[in-house]
DNA sequence: ATGAAAGCGCTAACAA
DNA sequence: TTGTTAGCGCTTTCAT
């Protein structure tokens, strides 16, 4: 920069006042740095604006998944997507940062606290995890996918997990289903500990436990393996809501392989309305979870929060019922 | 720093010491500044560190994909998981950029200049890349999945493209099939060029252009389109090798709506081996490609350039057919 | 083994 | 509008 002020004949406060919005910045200045920067080829250094400013323009998206699922999730890459496109129309450089193994949280956590990020989303957080602990006591400026118990009051934006389940569940009750089960995924998470609370309360009186499944995560492979557990307790099913898309194809899989027609001799409903829904055959039947908007709204939480405003920590978004051919 | 120097009754320069490594460190004082540590809460600043030792421990792994692939591909997640690993058995921070827009593009490359990032995994990237070539401009650590023809003598980790796509035709045509066509996808990327070309390889005389439809994504939906326009061009099409399982997918979907079996009337060859594969029905014969070694092996050539060891610019990996029941 | 001091490249407060 | 200067928090010679 030195360079810089020297080639244009000014001094380095003018050149980073150019730098900077160029205000109090005269015409001769501005256009003997341009050309001075072009000569000299300068390429600013961020490491020393960040140690100024305590600013680096830099927010951190954390994904804390198991390796399996991350791949198989086509909703983690639209929160993504969505979250950049928040950060990039305000500038920010958003990097994603991904949790797969405790040697990775733990290095996460020294990362996040070293100035380099300015504010952070987390996705899919679990409940007592290590990383929304570091942060939370950090202060770091932060956002949440989702809405895990443990977060206090930091801001997060989410569905309603258990009313759009609710929705659903009725949905396919008034098909004329009477022996209707369930697959739950991921009870460890609110979002599916909020799933089968909603299918409770949709059913009420007529709820039989029996007719539970519990599986550890939304993927393919355990719905599979769900709906073969439930087949086998209660081969009288006629009807399952599989806790997500994925979780459904699988089940839908197994409903096949044990020669039940969808929806003819059972009806089958999903959640999430990602491209496993459509892939499935029939159609599937869901809620739609919007994905995009969900990294874009924690995005515009985080940048508000940046901009000192702490208000508004709460964001629900709508997921209608999308029904389909499968149910 | 300057507390916790006095916390313990050190000097700062000890203090750093410390830090690093802790050689020429006194047992007395060792003691006493991580007690100091403790008490004062001390947490090192990355963005000073960065300053004076011109390294951040992080590397960024840009991944430039127009939006939908992103959604779609599971490759790009297993890469990074990949490259995610090794970065971090090797204590680096990876950071995942994505270039979805122009707007990102440009803001990319004045972030990789920043000195915020010590090196670059680049995924996916096409011919004539602005991201390639600021890239290979600013002589940063760098190292490509794939090899477009123009990064110069920049490192690279790749599959034979070619070679397998003439193993995989050739296998499909030992099956019988006279008429085989391809849907050839991407063809601005290395990739897709290759497998067209090792397609052609594989016919050698008996190749017909007729029998190539070009469409410009590895997508399913432009695996539906290709599929249908060849069905509408070459009735007596028998076989069918798609450029990617997701492109292969799409045209099993085409040929079911036109009423032809699979693999009955016609075989269908994929390649990548990705989760699209296993969840064809018939299970799709394809390429399997290593994602994840691809993602380590471009990692690790990074943290090869970082400790100055700049050979060995180029690695191949192997990728073998697996051959289901597709044809 | 340790302390003092000189920067790393930049911004911002102050004076002019 | 501009130049001067004092840091941001850390590492690293160079003495000691």
């Amino acid at each position: 920069m030195i360079d810089v002020a020297e080639h244009a004949g000014v001094s380095r406060g003018t050149v980073s006042r150019y730098l900077n919005g160029g205000r109090y910045v005269s015409d001769d200045a501005r256009t003997a740095i341009e050309a001075a920067i072009e000569r000299v080829g300068f390429i600013p250094n961020r490491a020393a604006r960040s140690l100024v400013m305590q600013r680096s323009q830099a927010i951190g998206l954390i994904v804390h998944e198991p390796h399996s699922l991350f791949v198989q999730d086509p909703n983690i890459a639209s929160i993504l997507l969505g979250a950049n496109e928040a950060m990039s129309e305000a500038d920010y450089q958003m990097a994603c940062l991904i949790a797969d193994s405790s040697r990775d949280v733990e290095r996460l956590t020294k990362f996040l606290s070293g100035g380099l990020i300015d504010g952070v989303i987390i996705v899919s957080a679990r409940e007592g995890d290590a990383i929304t602990k570091a942060i939370t006591s950090l202060d770091l400026p932060a956002a949440f996918v989702g809405h895990p118990r443990d977060i206090g009051d930091a801001a997060f934006v989410a569905i309603d997990n258990r009313g759009a389940a609710r929705d659903i569940t009725r949905r396919l009750a008034a098909t004329g289903r009477s022996r209707i089960g369930m697959v739950a995924a991921a009870l460890d998470r609110d979002s599916g500990a909020d799933r089968l609370a909603g299918f409770v309360d949709a059913l009420g009186t007529s709820f039989d436990p029996q007719l539970v499944e519990s599986v550890p995560l939304y993927s393919h492979a355990d719905g599979e393996r769900g709906m073969r557990a439930l087949l086998e307790r209660c081969p009288d099913i006629d009807g399952v809501f599989a806790s997500s898309d994925a979780v459904a194809a699988g089940a839908m899989e197994a409903l096949r392989a044990a020669g039940r027609t969808v929806p003819g001799d059972v009806g089958v409903v999903g959640f999430d309305d990602s491209s496993w829904a459509l892939r499935c055959d029939p159609p599937l039947s869901t809620v739609h979870q919007p994905a995009a908007e969900l990294g874009r709204e924690a995005a515009l939480s985080v940048l508000r929060q940046l901009a000192g405003d702490f208000s508004a920590q709460a964001v629900r978004l709508e997921c209608p019922v999308v029904w389909r051919d499968s149910a």
